[in-house]
DNA sequence: CGCAATAGATTCGACGTCGAACAATCTGAT
DNA sequence: ATCAGATTGTTCGACGTCGAATCTATTGCG
């Protein structure tokens, strides 16, 4: 017998909201990642770090943390597999000698430029199922979620 | 040097939407994962699975699956460590010798009707960035972009 | 200067996640 | 009734992901 827990509208709306994002976050990566494992070998995390490089150009693991959201411990991994196929370099930094300067090989950055137009293209036709004002929307309000989730609600929950 | 690849408006908001949708869950997530660490040694996936048999009954894993948005072999570890931990049980179905019934134990409904309540806080208060009616806007378009991934957009994007 | 506090990175262990290959069962068409 | 094909679940190997502990280097304070 499911249990049927009775919630106020408040907390309904949030959880509704919540559950579709990720749902929706989950119903598009397996039709990417799949593709770019078989076209070029990469995976997600892989794909993002050489974005960033060839975007952004070199950088501190630090930094590409804070782009991407994930932990310190996570990124070492991902920049070993990545460094272990050739297709990025650690170069010391003169600068600051706690740090690596993270940046693509000349093989990494080849990858990556034909990569890149694919992938784009797959997500651009997987959002198009939404109209161009919609993910104009949909961009504002994770844009002002995630930044307002970064910058705040420090409050304890538990009062 | 940084590239700067021409991309046409159309792939430039797609691209831009779909980062933003990565970094709101990517921002969302390490907010509500620790605490329920913490508090209730649950994983982010054991929660969900644990939550759909509280809110649901019992079910195959397939169908599990379909909820979760999860491969099937993902979700056969899960709930491996769910069962190691007397959480869950898998009961044969009778109607169907190849599955099991994955049901809430005793200690996986105590533990799983603590958690949801403070979690659902934790989420509401995270949502609170956005009012009411942007929560609504979310939902519905991530729930009509989830939609639209799952059932379609199977044309070839390599012409 | 000298030392405590901080910050960048790595290691380790646990779990999540997937796809491929496999075994068991079920289904449907003949 | 039979058998090819589909469905369910497991196993395996690779990678992602995190937090805690640790090491080194930097910074800031007295």
């Amino acid at each position: 017998m499911p249990a049927r827990p009775r919630l106020d509208p408040a907390t309904r709306l949030a959880l509704s909201a919540f559950v579709k994002l990720r749902r929706a976050v989950n119903s598009l990566t397996p039709r990417l990642n799949p593709v770019l494992q078989k076209d070029f070998r990469l995976t997600e995390s892989q794909f993002g770090v050489l974005e960033a490089l060839l975007h952004l150009g070199p950088m501190p693991q630090a930094r590409l943390c804070d782009k991407l959201l994930v932990s310190g411990s996570n990124l070492t991994t991902v920049i070993d597999n990545l460094e272990d196929r050739g297709l990025v370099r650690r170069e010391a930094d003169p600068e600051d000698r706690r740090t690596w300067l993270v940046q693509l090989s000349a093989r990494g950055g080849e990858l990556i430029t034909r990569a890149f137009p694919p992938h784009a293209a797959r997500v651009t036709a997987l959002l198009g199922t939404l109209t161009t004002q919609e993910q104009k929307q949909l961009g504002q309000l994770c844009r002002k979620l995630g930044l307002g989730v970064q910058q705040g609600v420090t409050y304890d929950i538990n009062h």
